[in-house]
DNA sequence: ACTCTTTGTTGGGGCAACGCCCAAACTAAG
DNA sequence: CTTAGTTTGGGCGTTGCCCCAACAAAGAGT
């Protein structure tokens, strides 16, 4: 049996719905599994082959597909594979951090098609200027993509700081040092409406980029981003974990140790303020230690870092080391809550993990219930400091794999003149 | 538009699949917003009244509902209300729990229809035996459940301990004594495959329960419940989190005193060791205190406590006091990893929690990154011991209410003669 | 050249929702 | 008491979309 929706909307479904689903079926399964025949397409599906073949012609109408090469098999006639069109549809993503605002927009199969990066601080700046200066960056982008052929179906933007995705507003942004900030709202008057426009947190986007669709053992995963602060996302059956409000995910502010040490957020024994980027300069080295200036470049100081561990100082280790039975005893405790299949470390914690792996793993072992039967797996990042932005161009696509109508139906082009 | 699956299933929808998402939509809402007209039900679920009379008649062919009685409206033609038949089909949810093996019955309303408990000390018996009773207790619910004319769709069975959902196996029941038994597996070959055996973790199960359908604010809730040990579960968008091999909630080993108490599963500063019952009792009453006496039954310790904590007694007081500060101390973690709308407190937390509320909430505020925007509730559960039991029949029931096509076809009985 | 195998398309049939119509049942007037 | 007005619930034809069966297309092997 075919599992239809426990969705929460209560509307019954038709005939439409029933085509929207399975075009969206057949899109996903071309991208989870690789361009393949309409015959095999058909038998994974469990359709008919008549069935399929209406469904990618629709789809190649809407250019969300075309017909690729032709597979000689070992008998019988040939085969034309069918993949994703990436030339026609692109979601874009954003980020609002401190000293930049940049954009990436992704083609259907999520490759990288356009990036910009504008440096800024945001302190320093007005609000409404800052995204002022993002919109331009988006429209430049989306100017970009028509000169490509290829149109815009949805932008969706981190920020650093606590989003209510229920009332559209940053509520909390202190690194930003903004607060009530009606984001999605004013980006979206900014831009004239013509895609739709998703505002989220950044570490809630890190984590969805993690998610490799398809993939059973990263369906239910666990996202540690280590900056200045600690965040992340958790990420249950492929889905992400919003929350009430879509505030889940504030991992740096859990409190492991009870009256320990101040935290910028004015509470005491914050998971970040042991597991955080400043925990580790400090234990790392002096203060005058050129890697403790605010002026060097964030890169360059993990590359440092890196350098001497790979020399072996003994510092450096040992504050590696510390670290990492921090974010390991923090990973248990989310391990116990959550039982995840992976443990996944982004942004510093990926830099530096290999140095800091071996501990997060011990402590995640000593701390979690079964860790011989519930193995959690920790895993190191290879998206970098780019991962919200891809988390949210990721997340500007799967609307168009929920539902490929949305995409206008256009005469099937034959060899367009460019 | 209808949102259609995002589900893990790949596998096409077929016009049976839209029949069978219709009719479950028909029956989930009459669940949730309780009996109407089959004019209303088609305006609530926008289709035609037409289609709605066809999805009506054929789950009263099922006997999954029932004309009820005629309402008089302002003006126009008197309608037939439609409401859940509740004496056709019936889910068994059952415990398996140290000095007790106890199964519920509910109908597809949510009434009890039967309870049934055997005391016993699963430590003293070998597994076998004890699924043996537990096996006739099932046989003899669904006697009576035949008696009455209802059918068995399923039973769910809570157990104390990690249950690994992908192998179908209890891997650790420290509680129970128990390690690597499948329960499943089991308690199948020995009921004879008449209908579907689930087997869950407790908490998880419990956490189920106090899901209600429908209702916006519970359908993202961590509920917390406290007996000698601690555990609860993660309902997400109003599905409950597994994890990667279920076991997810396992909150009460969570370490939030590094280096504080040795707890039962060998590692110190265990949430449990300082927010479970054990640590209630240490602190509220001296060694000969009859309420430490294993003896006494948990009903009537816990009875004690309250007569104790309303007369003022100093020591009860401080003692709910310490341990409501640690349950909002883990619940702060966990509420700033998830955001919850509510936090359910269960088991003896429930019991007791008049006392401890106040507590809870001022720990919860204090340790929430910005509680007051993300506001999590604290609730008092008020379904008691019992609580694991009914999440498991509801369970069972939930598949009705997914498909309705699994309940048989009958010839409508007109009348008939008891 | 002929058969065998696999692919992709075409036409007919059936299921299920939709739109429209009508009998039924009751209220509110005249 | 009769008549108009309103709402309910079911019957009939239409439409959308998937399934089944048959068939043309395009090679490989003999």
């Amino acid at each position: 049996m075919t599992n239809l929706t426990q969705t929460l909307s209560d509307q019954g479904v038709t005939h439409p719905d029933v085509r929207r689903s399975n075009l969206g079926l057949a899109l996903r399964h071309l991208r989870d599994h690789g361009p393949r025949s309409r015959a095999t397409l058909a038998a994974d599906l469990g359709m008919t082959r008549s069935t399929v073949s209406t469904l990618v012609s629709e789809l190649i109408e809407r250019r969300l597909l075309t017909d690729g090469p032709l597979v000689q098999n070992a008998v019988g006639r040939p085969s034309t594979a069918v993949e994703l069109d990436g030339r026609s549809v692109c979601g874009i993503g954003a980020e609002i951090n401190v000293n930049h605002v940049s954009t990436m927009a992704l083609d259907l199969r999520g490759d990288v098609v356009e990036e910009r990066k504008l440096a800024l601080d945001a302190r320093s700046l007005d609000a409404a200027l800052v995204l002022g200066h993002l919109a331009d960056l988006v429209r430049e982008t989306v100017a970009c993509l028509d000169e490509r052929g290829a149109s815009t179906v949805g932008l969706t933007v981190g920020v650093a700081g606590l989003y209510d995705q229920t009332r559209d507003v940053l509520t909390h942004g202190p690194n930003l040092g903004w607060y009530d900030v009606p984001v999605g709202t004013i980006l979206r008057s900014d831009l004239g409406g013509t895609f739709p426009v998703v505002v989220d947190n950044e570490g809630n986007l890190a984590a969805a980029a993690e998610v490799s669709p398809g993939d059973p053992g990263r369906q239910d995963i666990l996202v540690l981003h280590g900056e200045i602060g600690v965040g992340g996302g958790i990420v249950s059956g492929g889905r992400l974990l919003r929350g009430s409000h879509g505030y889940a995910g504030e991992f740096g502010h859990m409190i492991v140790e009870p009256g320990g040490r101040q935290c910028g957020c004015g509470r005491q024994g914050c998971w970040e303020t042991v597991s955080g980027l400043r925990a580790l300069l400090e234990m790392a080295a002096d203060p005058d230690d050129p890697i403790r200036n605010p002026a060097m470049a964030l890169d360059d100081r993990l590359a440092e870092i890196n350098r001497r561990a790979h020399l072996s100082d003994a510092r450096t280790l040992q504050a590696l080391e510390d670290v990492g039975v921090w974010v390991g005893i923090g990973a248990a405790i989310l391990a116990n809550a959550l039982n995840p299949a992976a443990i996944v470390l982004t942004g510093y914690y990926a830099a530096v993990g290999h140095h800091m792996r071996s501990a997060v793993e011990r402590e995640l072992r000593a701390g979690v219930l079964a860790p011989d039967s519930g193995g959690t797996r920790v895993e190191l990042s290879t998206l970098g400091f780019s991962a919200a932005v891809r988390g949210g161009a990721t997340a500007s696509l799967e609307s168009v794999f929920a539902d490929p109508t949305q995409v206008p139906r256009r005469a099937a082009v034959a060899g367009a003149v460019v």
